[in-house]
DNA sequence: ACGACGGCCCTCG
DNA sequence: ACGAGGGCCGTCG
């Protein structure tokens, strides 16, 4: 895309993705950075899902707050940690020493 | 074109 | 439980 061009509109078919599938999680739930990269087709990369997600255009729209770590920690957010924390308590969903104790409400399907 | 850098993940100790 | 080390991949300088 226009990556050197105008400076409007930056954003790779990645991103697009990401952001796209991160937009439908319903309030209360979360999924994982490894389940996103899964959900777009490159399973192994993580780390670029977290960087997507850094960019957020849209918060409102894109609640990547949503979105943590495979193991149930809460993970990064670009308005820190203890920010991330506290929406997701306020959506309802249990943290208890970082992680995320109802781990079974983790949405494990994505489909393109 | 290339190297560094992440909101990560996995395997060992 | 916890850290270290290697791997992975899209972005940005």
């Amino acid at each position: 895309m226009g990556q050197r061009g105008l400076r409007v509109n930056m954003c790779s078919e990645f991103e697009k993705r990401v952001w796209d599938l991160v937009a439908y999680i319903p309030k209360g739930k979360v999924t994982t950075y490894k389940e996103l990269a899964r959900a777009v087709g490159l399973p192994t990369a993580t780390r670029a899902v977290g960087n997507a997600l850094n960019k957020n255009p849209h918060p409102i729209r894109v609640p990547c707050h949503r979105v943590v770590k495979s193991n149930g920690e809460v993970g990064g957010y670009a308005g820190g940690e203890k920010y991330k924390t506290e929406l997701l308590k306020q959506e309802g969903v249990d943290i208890c020493n970082g992680f995320v104790v109802k781990f079974f409400k983790i949405l494990h399907t994505f489909n393109k």
